[in-house]
DNA sequence: CACGTAAATACTGCTTACAATATAACTTCT
DNA sequence: AGAAGTTATATTGTAAGCAGTATTTACGTG
């Protein structure tokens, strides 16, 4: 195993992205290359780097002679984005579900658990982010499909900041822990018809949730 | 109308995707920084920004302190992306089908007809490239879906060359025509279901004379 | 001759500095 | 006072050159 040698430009990028996910810079804000180098201590040309890899992340605008922001999601962004969603991942569902193995399955049950736990704690931010993603992850494990893959994290890091806000303002989906248990068990069962339909209206459900919010903001 | 201020960063990306997408540059070339900003009569950031944007278009691949060279697909990575094309494609197709108006489908017609006109010709260059593209593209443009757009537009892009050596090689999909009106039928008769089904095995049998192509080529 | 090691090279990554563009502030005129 | 034009300022886009990394070549050693 070589030692990552890691680029200026990709520790800019995962800084400043952590800042938009986090939410500490908000949606539309614009981000000005000088003062992220001299924050970061470095020069204009790897923040201009890690903008234009953001832009293709979907995370930052960038337009030519008038800068780099935030991307802000419209209620029509948020429902395009949640319907691709639901089409890719019923997708790479439907590619892993027959070679899930029973451990493979052990191992989506335990981060289901560690996600209910941290929802009971109070720990939103944990569950919806990273346990979430890992419990569909797992799911997904065994699609070898990489580039939809790829698609489905960039969407859902995408869309995540707008679940934590919904999340935040609306006090979470009190229905999703149930649904994940219901998935689970259809993967278990080997049913590919019934997981992928299940897993569809799973995420379709969360974007009406989100969507209906993000609405009634655009209106203020 | 403004007048366009195009960046050299632009113009730069636009020579180097030309360069690709001709086959001027082949899949799996290196992309020396150097040799493009001399050529382009640039320095080096810009090369540099356009090649990390084609990067986020698949296009090129960039590897810190390595490089960058042009895209080689494996077969299983186009049989991937066909089933994405399928899949998205699809998709845009149900959310457009109603919506097509007498016109949109007369001008589609009108493409079939330069199309086939330019198969006739032997150009089957242009044939299976913008003319194609534009036909799907009528089909596909009251969908209102533009993330949806963007990445059809950018995986047919990305599949462009491979097509077309496929048909230098295999001498061109001899059932392509007949397809394109049997689908143009079915969205005149709005019939959502058969059209997108068709639609789909359209795509997929094109992947299929595709990839055997390419598993002989990756034997050799 | 094989193999590991050290110098040379070819290239990428980044900094500093300058040029070009867009926006904001300020006149000037009606 | 308000509109149009003009200067000033902030910010981005690009160039030239140095610094750092990976690869190749040359060399010595067993």
């Amino acid at each position: 195993m070589s030692i990552e040698h890691k680029t200026r430009t990709q520790l800019v990028a995962e800084a400043i992205r952590e800042k938009i996910l986090s939410g500490e810079i908000k949606a539309g804000e614009p981000l000005r290359q000088a003062a992220l180098a001299e924050e970061l201590n470095v020069s204009r040309i790897p923040v201009r780097e890690a903008l234009l890899q953001l832009e293709a992340e979907g995370l930052v605008n960038f337009e030519a002679h008038k800068g780099a922001t935030a991307t802000q999601l419209s209620a029509d962004q948020i429902d395009e984005i949640f319907d691709l969603r639901a089409l890719l991942e019923a997708e790479l569902l439907s590619h892993s579900i027959q070679k899930l193995t029973p451990r493979d399955l052990l191992e989506a049950e335990a981060v289901l658990y560690d996600l209910e736990e941290a929802v009971e704690r109070g720990d939103t931010q944990l569950a919806t982010g990273k346990l979430n993603a890992e419990f569909h992850g797992k799911l997904y494990s065994k699609a070898d499909r990489p580039q939809t893959s790829e698609l489905v994290d960039m969407y859902s890091k995408n869309s995540e900041r707008y679940v934590r806000m919904h999340i935040l303002l609306a006090g979470g989906f009190a229905t999703a822990p149930e649904e994940h248990r219901t998935l689970l068990e259809l993967c278990k069962n080997k049913d590919i018809e019934q997981a992928c339909a299940f897993l569809k209206t799973h995420i379709l459900s969360a974007k009406e949730d989100i969507k209906a919010l993000l609405i009634k903001m655009e209106q203020e």
